[in-house]
DNA sequence: TATAATATCTCTAGCGACTAGAGGTTCAAG
DNA sequence: CTTGAACCTCTAGTCGCTAGAGATATTATA
């Protein structure tokens, strides 16, 4: 049994976001003192770390959400685990090739004019201003 | 001098965000019509571009007030939108790296176990628990 | 010119996923 | 038993929009 302090240093969580957590019912509502503390035990921690680790996946609460429920029904859950899975894999990759075109757009302006010669036309200003100077159509 | 409707349609940016723009004073206030509605010329056009511009490639709406006030002191701005591009071009490089290599956990969990095998223990959700069971760090 | 359809106006509230702060209570160490 | 750190709830703020209500303006047609 350890405070939510305790918790949030463990998980490495910060306190308001276990309370939001809470909040939104991803979390189950902890045990409380007297004193309407919130207690822990091993259980929680490890929750929140799944928590916490899909999120840094990049997985929604909405979908965590699912996940956890999908964790108390064992009998369909890999199935439909599995395809969260890859719908989060699919969005990483159209973000990356995202990320990637605009790298080199970025890459291209910004050695197009060097800091040293201020003159009057920049081309980072006029590339962002002028659509046409862009290979790409985002 | 055109509606924004038409304004919309021209640079491709909804109605409301050309009005939140306005308002938080990324857009100069637009002439209006003797019954209030909004009017606009070419210019305004090409600065929504410019914004729109630099929002697909990433800059926040405060480096973009930074970017448009650049573009009043032609002076040192070169110098300055460089920097400021460099920095957005770090930030996407970064980006990409940790997206890469939650790509590769996500990969390697979703094949983990197949969806037909529907056994006890899904390795999606297992992974995902576990963080033993991930090579990252994140 | 009258009317109807469409477009626009302002204002408020909501989204996701937190984060920050005020003002008050409880716990644990000395 | 006192002190100070940690905890509580609640509200409001963040960012970059987006949606809706209810009112007014413009434009096209009859």
């Amino acid at each position: 049994m350890f405070s939510i302090g305790e918790l949030s240093k463990q998980a490495k969580v910060k306190i308001p976001t276990i309370r939001y957590y809470e909040s939104i019912g991803l979390l189950a509502p902890a045990e409380r003192t007297e004193g309407n503390q919130r207690r822990y035990t091993a259980e929680g921690l490890e929750r929140l770390g799944f928590i916490k680790h899909a999120r840094e996946l990049g997985f929604s609460v909405e979908s965590i959400s699912s996940l956890i429920e999908l964790q108390e029904h064992p009998d369909r859950s890999c199935y439909e685990a599995t395809e969260l899975a890859e719908t989060q894999l699919r969005a990483v990759r159209a973000k990356i090739r995202q990320l990637r075109s605009l790298e080199q757009e970025l890459a291209r302006i910004s050695t197009g004019c060097s800091g040293d010669d201020v003159s009057e036309n920049c081309y980072v200003l006029s590339a962002l201003a002028n659509h046409n100077l862009c290979n790409k159509d985002h």
